[in-house]
DNA sequence: AGCACGCCGACT
DNA sequence: GTCGGCGTGCTC
């Protein structure tokens, strides 16, 4: 394969389009490199591509265009080009979908936009009054730099009118420059904080890893408190230091302007972040300088994954465990997994970061397949909370009420200490079932198979599913009855109604995401919850990722078992994550913490693993069951879904693909189904699911390929395949 | 993804 | 007649 092309010379393009291959273009005048990203004429329209290789030719070559130019960006790299590849193969996306992954900026092709900026000007104005005097004394005292208009009127507590005015005379320039800057330079011996000898140990360990200029794996493991982000921000640090580039991955946006503001005071500088909440200028600049050296750091969502790193040498996937990091953006794949691969194909090092880890991540460990980090103390010497179920068969609690009486005693017991008690519930809204009690109709979601929640906040109905609201109706939608309908069931607003009902006098405060419009409102109310006098905050999971209270040494958890309900295989494994992520929330500084938790199932043996707080033997057994049965992660499994808004089409076509199951068969893979997915009506399109369940080692990608390559698929149906589904039932 | 083409029902 | 619904096929 040439790596030049010149004029003329055939080659193929991959673009963003549907299209189920790449087209072959001419080389543009002046030639273009192997990867180049270049403008392509394709039909009518003007699109972004990629010199993908060799002309592949077998169609008429006299209509072969002309590629229209190339693009002033870095060209893909080699290793990008194969971790598309790769992802692509291991996730069955065809490579459009991975190219438009891969350039999920806008404007690529724009000529460089330009912005105007100000700085001191070299002649006096012609009359001096205050509002001129502050502009040029803020120049003066940032002496040389320059600003936007806007900051600068800001900065001098003017209109914009004043500065045009000093323009006009000379006493301030105006300039253009790109508005795509590089990001200010991090310095990694900026902010160092004094290190644990437990921390020191782990970063060093970590910073041999970077040094070795080679891929690894790192699982950090540390208790809420212990001080994982200061040891992977020293791997950060020096892999700054080898001039090379590091990500961050979060998996919440909402935890990114919290993190920033700490790499801020570890290197003094803000990093370059990632993620949909970002404007499409700034990502334009980030794709930009990240394909040229000039962002060294980059924050953001899974998506981050796929920015042209010149020189990537380490990846952080912060809280690991977290299943947001699978999610469907049009490409199913899970980010830790393709951090990983990633980090191998550039010679990276890995660490992923977490207090309570995947199972996957634990037996890759275990198997010797990652090194192992364990952070064991704390700050402040304190240690890992008390945990302590209440059996509710015990309690006497009224209908409708939630509290137990030894849950209430223990937050008045804070109360009177001046502590802070988190009263935890997994369930948003106010309550998750709407019933009649004259008829026993239950209010649903006119496109989904799911309950509408009510939420009394916003005095509606929500459906979890689709996003659909819908007033509270006063009488019966089915039997027109009035004032007859009842909420049933506690979600966190109900559990706020019944805590000031408890205590009177506490001062409450709610925090679930659907209570905030942004990001930046939950940050405010979370920093008001760890500075101001709250006694008692409600929260669902929100509270469990990575927010610090320094006054909360209590927490209650409502319904223990909430998550172990259904048949979902990794339920023990999520229920274990949250409730000891929950927990860890309680007792940091000099306070020692309780949990509490509130369950009908104290024997359950996922119940009494978080109990007895041996984790290493929990991840032991639930291994050895999932080992056992051959289930993920020592088996292999993919779901297919087959969704349309005809229920007999639906169902037709996932008949059609069981009974043609011969290309699974031959690697010796099951397939079960087809049954209705759990959830079987999405937005008015009806879901069924098929499962495959294969050895390890079964080449299942290919035989899924064979297996749905040839199938016509009717108008409106669809087929998606979900290699390693995070559930199945 | 867009966009053209073409087939069919509905309407001036 | 002809306007416009959207199913089908093509883009080097």
């Amino acid at each position: 394969m040439a790596e030049f092309y010149a004029e003329g010379e055939l080659v193929s393009v991959l673009t963003a389009q549907p299209l189920d291959r790449p087209l072959d273009y001419k080389a543009p005048e002046g030639g273009c490199w192997l990867g180049a990203y270049v403008e392509v004429p394709l039909g009518p329209r003007k699109v972004l591509g990629c010199v993908w290789g060799d002309g592949i030719g077998g169609f008429d070559l006299s209509k072969a265009r002309s590629i229209n130019r190339v693009l002033d960006v870095a060209p893909m790299r080699d290793e990008m080009r194969q971790f598309l590849q790769k992802v692509g193969a291991y996730t069955l996306t065809p490579m459009n979908a991975m190219m438009r992954l891969a350039t999920r900026a806008p404007g690529l092709g724009d000529a460089p936009s330009m912005r105007k900026v100000y700085r001191l000007g070299d002649r006096d104005p012609d009359r001096m009054t205050d509002a001129r005097q502050r502009v040029l004394n803020v120049l003066d005292e940032y002496g040389g730099l320059s600003f936007t208009l806007s900051e600068l009127a800001e900065m001098a507590g003017t209109s914009s009118s004043v500065i045009k005015g000093l323009v006009k005379q000379g006493a301030v320039s105006e300039e253009d420059t790109p508005r795509d800057l590089p990001y200010p330079q991090l310095d990694p011996d900026y902010g160092g904080k004094e290190l644990s000898d437990d921390q020191a140990a782990a970063a060093e360990q970590l910073r041999t890893g970077i040094r070795s200029g080679q891929y690894g794996t790192t699982l950090l493991k540390g208790v809420t408190g212990s001080g994982k982000t200061e040891v992977y921000l020293e791997a950060v640090a020096e892999c700054l230091r080898q001039n090379r580039q590091a990500l961050v991955l979060l998996p919440e946006i909402a935890l990114t302007s919290e993190f920033i503001t700490r790499v801020e005071a570890r290197f003094g500088m803000k990093p370059a972040e990632w993620h949909s909440g970002v404007t499409m200028t700034e990502r334009r600049r980030c794709w930009k300088m990240v394909g040229n050296g000039d962002a060294q750091l980059i924050v953001g969502a899974r998506s981050a994954l796929y920015l042209p790193y010149r020189d990537l040498g380490l990846i952080i996937v912060d809280e690991e465990h977290d299943t947001s990091y699978k999610q469907d953006d049009g490409v199913l794949y899970n980010a830790r997994d393709m951090a990983v691969l990633r980090a191998s194909l550039n010679a990276a090092q890995v660490v992923l970061a977490s207090a309570t880890p995947s199972l996957e991540s634990w037996a890759n460990a275990e198997q010797g397949k990652y090194s192992r980090i364990t952070l064991t103390s704390r700050f402040g010497d304190s240690v890992l909370p008390d945990m302590k179920a209440i059996d509710m068969r015990d309690q006497d609690v009224p209908s409708a009420r939630w509290i137990s009486p030894a849950l209430r005693a223990a937050i008045t017991d804070r109360i009177a200490k001046g502590e802070q008690s988190l009263v935890f519930l997994n369930r948003r809204g106010y309550a998750p079932l709407t019933i009649c009690r004259a008829c026993g109709h239950q209010i649903a979601c006119d496109h989904c198979d799911a309950r509408m929640v009510e939420h009394r906040f916003l005095k509606r109905l929500m459906c979890h599913q689709c996003g659909e609201t819908k007033p509270m109706p006063e009488t019966c939608p089915k039997c027109e009855v009035e004032g007859k309908l009842n909420p049933v069931g506690p979600g966190v607003e109900r559990m706020a109604e019944e805590v000031a009902e408890l205590f009177p006098d506490a001062k409450i405060a709610v925090l679930s995401s659907d209570l905030f419009g942004s990001a930046r409102a939950i940050k405010e109310k979370i920093e008001e919850i760890a500075n101001g006098d709250i006694d008692i905050i409600i929260g669902t999971q929100l509270v469990a990722k990575g927010h610090n209270f320094p006054r909360l040494t209590l927490v209650g958890v409502i319904d223990a078992d909430l998550g172990l309900q259904g048949s979902d295989l990794r339920a023990a494994e999520r229920t274990f994550q949250l409730m000891r992520q929950v927990a860890g929330r309680a007792g940091r500084a000099d306070k020692p913490g309780v949990a509490l938790l509130q369950t009908y199932q104290p024997e359950h043996h996922v119940i009494r693993a978080i109990l007895s707080g041996d984790e290493e033997q929990f991840w032991a057994a639930e291994a050895a069951e999932r080992q056992a049965a051959g289930m993920p992660p020592f088996g292999r499994m993919a779901g297919i879904v087959v969704s349309g808004p005809n229920i007999e089409e639906v169902f037709d076509l996932a008949n059609h693909l069981a009974r043609t199951a011969g290309p699974l068969q031959q690697i010796g893979a099951q397939v079960f189904g087809p049954a209705p997915a759990p959830i079987a009506r999405v937005r008015g399109r009806h879901r069924v699911r098929l499962l495959v369940k294969a050895e390890k080692a079964a080449p299942i990608q290919q035989a899924l390929s064979r297996w749905t390559s040839n199938l016509r698929l009717p108008n409106n149906v669809r087929l998606q395949i979900d290699i390693d589904p995070q559930s199945f039932y």
